[in-house]
RNA sequence: GCCCCCGUAGCUCAGCCGGAUAGAGCAAGCGACUUCUAAUCGCUAGGCCGCAGGUUCGAGUCCUGCCGGGGGCGCCA
């Protein structure tokens, strides 16, 4: 192209084409040209060069047929040129898909994250899921990526470990171990509400009532519960200030806490059949962040909010409203937020916003320890990269993070690089209003299990398999429709989910995909397997004519290696699930009309195709975390 | 108040760095199983791409404003 337009600069764009609708396999525009001149001149006196130069001599063995219409030039490809890679495919095998865009980079994924003494919800199962899959992603584009489950095992423990003696007497004998964890967060929610609610009390459900009965027997008015929930959290504060300075007491019963929920989250991640190379609390953080903020300290790039300070902001702000600037409502809001901060460590940030890096009184938070985190996951793995999949609420603070590490030194501008993936959360299908932790909580074990037993009742009816079999495929086909409903639409919207019954979310997960792509791949195998045979080599094939469909569905194999790199470099596992979920719809429409086996002989062609469509549904399904059940 | 996300078929969503007649799935209707397993396939129907301007040869896509929906703004995590 360059020789032939005479100039070194012109850039040019490929998109594939459905065969069967504009009788070519690929368009050709010449961007560049095209916005430079317009479309009216690019057309009468480019469009013509350009379809001769491709229909030119050098590229006779590539190009079939060159045809063009307005801006489009497009190009007919030999069959040959699909049939030479589908034999690349089958060579490839389990490496079709794996590239080497990230070879050298060194990826930590932050992912999963549960909240130790509370329920796992919905919102983790999201990040498990996505930060799994982009882990996988990048490894497949070369990356070493090092995995890592951020336990929160710290904050608000004081509740918890205050709790636990203080309500002992109240607790009903049937909780578990890790059920009485939840319990304690459970009162301390409901005193939250409850003292937030006022005089009134209106805000407080019966169940919410019981609790308060239950376990603040003295308290009936508002003033008494506001007096009880102060004292509450008094003795709270003190004991998580006792785990910090390592009272042996508290550290021994916050290790065995620590246990039972570790115990209750192992169930949840067996079904998921997902395991983390590092799982490690935030607790592990608390000294390497303690040593960062003190070195801050003393070298002034971090320092105490004094009042001084605050009043200086304060008059600035008084300045801009007597100027009409801003608001008088703005200065107030503005003037609140600074004086919160009095007394606090804080560490200024470009954008002039602060970063409060430790408590007034002296103690860390969770700001603390994700700084520990980011010193000691430097020396440790060495990362180029660091990406948090957490959801979309915490935005603010790992902007600010981000921008606080650099300020202390912790990371360069641009090394490694900072990004928070986000997701949208779970609303409610009927009032499309977001389900609090509470009530998605219930479920995403039960889910897993119920979408389990339904994929095992529809699998019975197919015939001989073993138990074994069984109960493999139909927890693939759950594991498969659970990432598929999840992973199919873009990350940041929300996720609609039906609540109480759960027939209808099944219905959905079974809807949504992902047993359609396992039941494609599975197809293509059993094919194979009749064959028998190694599929034969292209060198063996004779003459052949490719279908419309077939030259589709090759041209949408030959993508996948390029969808896994875009989905990798946008961070985005939704590119990938739907061309695999468009490959699947191909593939399904060939093999109802293109018959492979027939009458004891086998066409050769259809049998490189049909091995090309396997791996790369398998390959894709591996990415997501989904294997293929031997037999369905 | 500030910030973020969303608005495309009855429903759930795709739609790339702006490019051909805006696409899937579900739901609805019709048709196809002694077959490489029908968890499938084929066909039909269904659209002021929230509204109004602007940029452009060309806008669902970019810009501005408006309307509507959801969310975030702690010395919690």
């Amino acid at each position: 192209m360059r020789r032939h337009s005479g100039r070194a600069d012109v850039t040019w764009e490929v998109d594939f084409l459905d065969r069967s609708k504009f009788g070519a396999d690929v368009a050709v525009r010449l961007t560049g040209l095209l916005q430079e001149y317009g479309a009216k001149e690019y057309i009468g006196s480019h469009v013509p060069w350009i379809a001769e130069a491709l229909a030119g001599p050098e590229l006779a063995d590539l190009v079939a047929e060159v045809t063009y219409k307005g801006i489009y030039v497009n190009v007919r490809l030999v069959d040959h040129w699909f049939l030479a890679g589908v034999q690349s495919v089958i060579d490839l095998a389990e490496r079709f898909g794996q590239n080497d865009t990230r070879c050298g980079r060194a990826q930590i994924v932050d992912y999963s994250s549960p909240n130790v003494a509370k329920v796992l919800h919905a919102g983790h199962f999201r990040s498990t899921m996505i930060g799994h899959v982009l882990g996988n992603l990048y490894e497949a584009c070369g990356a070493i990526v090092y995995r890592v489950n951020h336990i929160n095992d710290f904050g608000g423990f004081g509740f918890i470990l205050e709790g636990f003696r203080r309500f002992g007497p109240y607790f009903p004998g049937s909780l578990g171990d890790n059920g009485l964890l939840l319990e304690i967060y459970a009162i301390r929610r409901t005193m939250e509400r409850a003292v937030a609610a006022g005089e009134s009390l209106a805000a407080v459900d019966e169940g919410e009532r019981e609790i308060l009965a239950r376990y603040f027997p003295g308290a009936s008015t508002a003033d008494e519960l506001r007096a009880a929930y102060e004292k509450f959290v008094g003795a709270a504060d003190e004991r998580f200030q006792k785990l910090e300075e390592g009272d042996a007491d508290e550290v021994a019963l916050w290790r065995r806490m620590v246990e039972w929920s570790l115990a209750d989250f192992q169930s949840f991640y067996q079904a998921l059949d997902i395991d983390i190379d590092f799982v490690i609390g935030e607790s592990f953080y608390l000294d390497a962040g303690n040593f960062v903020v003190d070195e801050a300290i003393g070298n002034g790039i971090a320092f105490e909010l004094t009042k001084q300070q605050v009043c200086e902001e304060v008059a600035e702000l008084d300045r801009a409203v007597a100027a009409e600037e801003i608001t008088a409502q703005v200065r107030d809001k503005s003037v609140a937020l600074l004086e919160k901060d009095i007394g606090a460590i804080v560490v200024p940030l470009p954008d002039g916003e602060r970063f409060v890096v430790r408590r007034s009184d002296g103690r860390s938070i969770y700001a603390t320890r994700d700084i520990g985190a980011i010193k000691l996951r430097r020396e440790i793995f060495d990362p180029t990269d660091i990406t948090y999949v957490v959801g979309q609420e915490q935005r603010v603070h790992f902007t600010r993070l981000f921008q606080a590490a650099r300020v202390l030194g912790l990371a360069t501008a641009t090394m490694p690089t900072f990004k928070h993936i986000y997701f949208g959360f779970y609303v409610d299908a009927d009032t499309g209003r977001k389900l609090s932790s509470r009530e998605s909580v219930a479920g995403v074990t039960e889910l897993l299990a119920a979408a389990v037993r339904h994929f095992r009742a529809r699998s019975a009816e197919g015939g001989a398999m073993t138990e074994q079999e069984l109960d493999e495929a139909a927890q693939q086909l759950a594991v498969g429709s659970v990432v598929f409903n999840d992973l199919k639409r873009d990350m940041k919207g929300s996720v609609s989910i039906a609540r109480g019954d759960l027939a209808p979310i099944i219905t959905d997960f079974e809807k949504s995909g992902g047993p359609y792509v396992v039941y494609s791949a599975c197809r293509a195998r059993a094919i194979l397997r009749k064959y028998g045979k190694p599929v034969p080599h292209l060198s063996e094939i004779g003459p052949f004519e490719l279908s419309d469909q077939e030259a589709l569905l090759i041209s949408r194999i030959l993508e996948f290696p390029d969808k896994v790199i875009k989905a990798a470099d946008e961070d985005n596992p939704s590119i990938l699930v739907r061309h695999l979920l468009d490959i699947a719809g191909v593939y399904n429409s060939y093999y109802a009309s293109a018959p492979v086996l027939e009458r004891g002989t086998a066409n050769k062609s259809r049998l490189m195709i049909t091995r090309a469509a396997q791996l790369v549904l398998t390959n894709g399904l591996s990415l997501c975390h989904v294997e293929c059940p031997p037999k369905i």
